[in-house]
DNA sequence: GACATATACTTGAGTAGTCAAGGAGGTGGC
DNA sequence: GCCACCTCCTTGACTACTCAAGTATATGTC
């Protein structure tokens, strides 16, 4: 078991170490603590733009994103807090209010009673083309190209995409996915 | 007002571009939401490795790491919360269990009623250490060499910085990391 | 065809944060 | 020395999740 969560509580004898002791080689914790500072900035700027302009956060376009990409525009639950990287109260919870405005609703399926469909209605589907042309600037305006090249970009994808586990499945597009 | 949040809230009269609409270059909003993908990941694994052996999450964790760092083990709430990017409150809300738990003590200011210090109390400093310790083989373990060269890690450490706003001023060190 | 078990979902209670409002204390103008 | 105003911190009410438990339905075994 080299898993650290197995790990005894005692640090060696050498004592507490201070970070950064190396210094030509970036610490890995000092980079997975700026990971989550980067993340939470822009999280605020997403939630800050969508929630001005459509009144809803960045959780909820992301829902609403991943159900306009499955096939018929619907999901099952459990499928979604997969996808989500939620557990399936959450889903259940995060849909509530999505489902109060009209933007989803809720579908039984035919061969499994349990089961209940989150799908996107025609006004969520409308309303998603919208909040993604504001996600689609406030992303651009993250990743300026006076500040970030396109290939920037695409090696901070890759290396995002190696600690991510599962990916969050945008894929690559058809010629329009929404309208 | 190039501003995102200042736009209309009507998309271009092409309508909704689909995502990833040129394939050569990376969409940002598909790097955008892989990073909070990837912080959730990341997080989830700190909280189980730090609340299964010390009992705390990773924002205390976080919370007593800029404590030590801070000139004499303390800091001004208001300062605190700057560093790590919280309110007032939640840094008032996050010092609550750490005080009641005996690793950080509130000491009041000579000069200023005002003001209420976070102190690292003694046992703070161990425990600190220890957790330090599992932090860090968390981190290396999320960075595993046979993944992670050195080089990718410093690539998205500084990638990261350029989004995070202000970074989580984790300073370099003295000699003596792990072992 | 009945029972054990597994799956889909919801709900209650708890945690970690937010914002808005308010108390207590400092500071500068006059 | 008083008043307006600012800063530091806390609190109440809310949001967005978590986990654990519960309900309803499906499925596989005999």
């Amino acid at each position: 078991m080299t898993d650290p969560t197995t790990d005894p509580t005692t640090p060696p004898a050498a004592g507490p170490a201070p970070l950064g002791t190396d210094p030509l080689d970036t610490d890995p914790l000092d980079t997975a603590l700026r990971l989550v500072r980067a993340q939470a900035a822009v999280v605020k700027r997403f939630d800050a733009s969508l929630s001005g302009l459509h009144g809803v956060s960045l959780s909820d376009f992301t829902l609403l994103l991943h159900l306009s990409q499955a096939p018929g525009g619907r999901m099952r639950r459990v499928d979604l807090a997969e996808a989500l990287g939620l557990t399936a109260s959450g889903v259940t919870r995060g849909l509530a209010p999505l489902e109060r405005i009209g933007l989803v609703s809720r579908e039984a399926a035919a061969r499994d009673a349990r089961v209940a469909y989150a799908a996107l209605t025609p006004t969520g589907r409308e309303r998603l083309a919208e909040m993604l042309y504001t996600a689609r600037q406030v992303a651009a305006d993250l990743f300026a190209p006076d500040q970030w090249s396109s290939e920037d970009g695409t090696r901070l994808s890759t290396l995002l995409t190696r600690l991510g586990g599962t990916a969050p499945s945008v894929p690559p597009a058809p010629p329009h996915v929404l309208g």
